[in-house]
DNA sequence: CGCTAATCGAGACGGTACGTCGGGTCTTAGG
DNA sequence: CCTAAGACCCGACGTACCGTCTCGATTAGCG
């Protein structure tokens, strides 16, 4: 898919006015840092002051730009989210399997492994970190859905569903499902999320749609 | 529900030989001032120290029974796990909305919540605590799957399955589905698991399944 | 008292070329925002930032014109100093008391009894900023001394010393003992120096100068 | 002179209840490591971090004893203090002489020079820290004073002062005098306190003592 | 019934990281 | 060239928890 038409990467509005404006190469710098230092590190052994040191920052710019760690880690994990896309591989059950291995794949990253559920589990009493969790990677993800939605209408194999709340709750229940589905085989159950898993839960998926579309 | 057949709230056999034995309120009130924290602070900010001292105990007396935060907050949180029970409700659907809602019912509490997202962050990159989780949390649940498929299969709402390893391969599948759908839907998207979900879940999952027992 | 002959007052000469010339209100007001700074939060609180916000002026500024905290502030108190003067009260008795409560009356200021040891404790390990403090603050006020014995060698009260160098070690000996023990009493002991207490330190003064002279 | 009869060491009473007792070895580390850092770094640089990794000792014990950089510094050069003695030289002259060449010597030595000012300073502006000071190092070396008084009494170079309140007034002038006199000459003036000073400086106090004994 | 040995509470210990603050420097845009 | 503004790197701060340890004081059960 497309790159994300509309930067999420400014943490803090920076108030536009005089002094030193800051400095751009270290967002990146910061962002990979965090990255690397997931992966060596873990969620939980992750800290600040390593981040910083090995993107070669004071602490303090950090802290100017992020408001903590769970904040950090989830711009750093969200760019690797934007490279997810949808490849047309001809039939509608194929592009489910292909998306479903995409996201194995980025589930089997250390980085993305480690912080995924972490941040998810702060944000339990975080009402802010999991707006900004929705805003920068779940909700993100749901164009996926919408973009194999059309594709396979364009192709027939489904029908257009008039009603549109109807069509954006369809569309939710299929991403819980997809994304729980995938991310449970993964973390908490940890086994392999190969073509053999994919096939079998594109058809227990599929299945289930068109029963449910027969069914209002 | 069947009574768990083996205790797993012996955290470290003790070497029984001579000498005072471990207080047996001790556990009980540790655990209890775990939920509490949990459920006060938040996983991140739930410290050790501040356990002890709610349960009126030493650090020392805790450290001598759990290995870390994680090991304790397992334990804590399973004792909750197992109260989910699989009432009969008539058919097949009505069970598994049944048992969506009751789990759904068990991650609304703050304690779980917080709790089980971040111990499975943390079992990324532990894979001693990841076996404890599934074993005193994960695996105990796929009971109710299995409970389930028995009984439709009595009801005759569901035909057997010869071949053993293909049952349970789509009863973990099954669970994955389930247990990562709802856990997606209330922790990550944050949005009510209510009935109507609920209804609509099950009618997608029951239509999978009957597709895909149609096709090998 | 008379004018200080030579400003001491231009903290680092800039250099004399083309280009904005610096601001002279901003010294004035960095010294007095300086004074307040020491008066509100004392030596060891009062930041460099906290004075340039105070006196409106930006650090650099600052930065510009002193190497640092201590010069800054030897500077401010230097001002104070030089206000000391000697007013002809009739006799060598009545002059030593006066100016001892005068000078105790300087100490007794927040600005000055917090600077003057601070700076004077930073000096035992800074060589230039010791030269700083005795040009700027310290052999400034000997003019007291020698003016002192001149007007009591004009009255007949004291011989006049024929060996210059003799009489330069004895006014540094009177000096060393007026500021040291008004110091002392003020800033150590924390006791006041009153009119009682300044009469019986000049009477053994006096006596012990009378004394010396009477003894090769 | 003896030693001190009365430990000062004992920063914070802690309160004799169960628990691990504070170790005494520490606190010595600590204190030594305190000279040594002030020698080496000076007070300003002077950092309780550095302190506490070259006692080999956490910065929590540190913090557990002392409030902070002043009061442990104030404890650290009190036991230098006690070091002072009075010697018997066979007058009050030579006696006065040896201890005003052993004060000057202990002046001389760089933890002791950079660290009493400094905290003199930052007792300006604390009130406990004052008391303590007084209590610590000022107050016990008064003793010096009484002890010279009493033995020139003894060897009838002085006569006894029936009136102790006027003896005590007396005595803390001379203290006053001897030890602000020696502290700016060495310190402020920055110029040796030699013997040749000490000579001159003995002759005037004790010039003035006689007259102001002469006089009411 | 008194030993013995592991437990208990309390709290100090050496560490590591925290998030903040201040010091000086540098980089803007504007005078 | 100066100025205000503010970001930058750096180092120290004082605090909080960690997991370990050292105490004196309890408890059992075994001898």
């Amino acid at each position: 898919m497309v790159a994300a038409m509309q930067s999420r990467t400014s943490p803090t509005p920076p108030a536009r006015t005089g002094g030193r404006p800051r400095s751009a190469t270290a967002d990146a710098a910061i962002l990979e840092a965090t990255r690397q230092g997931l992966v060596e590190l873990g969620w939980s052994k992750l800290t600040l002051g390593a981040v910083a040191t090995r993107a070669g920052v004071a602490k303090t710019t950090l802290y100017r730009r992020w408001a903590g760690k769970s904040e950090l880690v989830v711009d750093a994990v969200a760019e690797l989210f934007d490279e997810l896309e949808l490849p047309d591989r001809g039939s509608l059950a194929a592009d489910v399997e292909g998306v479903v291995l995409q996201f194995a794949a980025l589930l089997g990253r250390p980085e993305t492994k480690t912080a995924l559920m972490a941040v998810v589990a702060e944000s339990t009493t975080d009402g802010p970190l999991r707006e900004r969790i929705r805003g920068s990677i779940v909700d993100r993800q749901k164009r996926l859905v919408l973009a194999g939605r059309k594709r396979a209408q364009d192709r027939g194999e489904l029908p257009v569903e008039p009603d549109p709340s109807a069509a954006a709750r369809t569309a939710d229940l299929i991403f819980d499902v997809i994304a729980g589905a995938v991310v449970h085989r993964a973390l908490v159950s940890a086994e392999p999320v190969d073509e053999e898993w994919a096939r079998r839960f594109t058809l227990l998926l599929l299945g289930g749609l068109a029963a449910a579309a027969a069914q209002p």
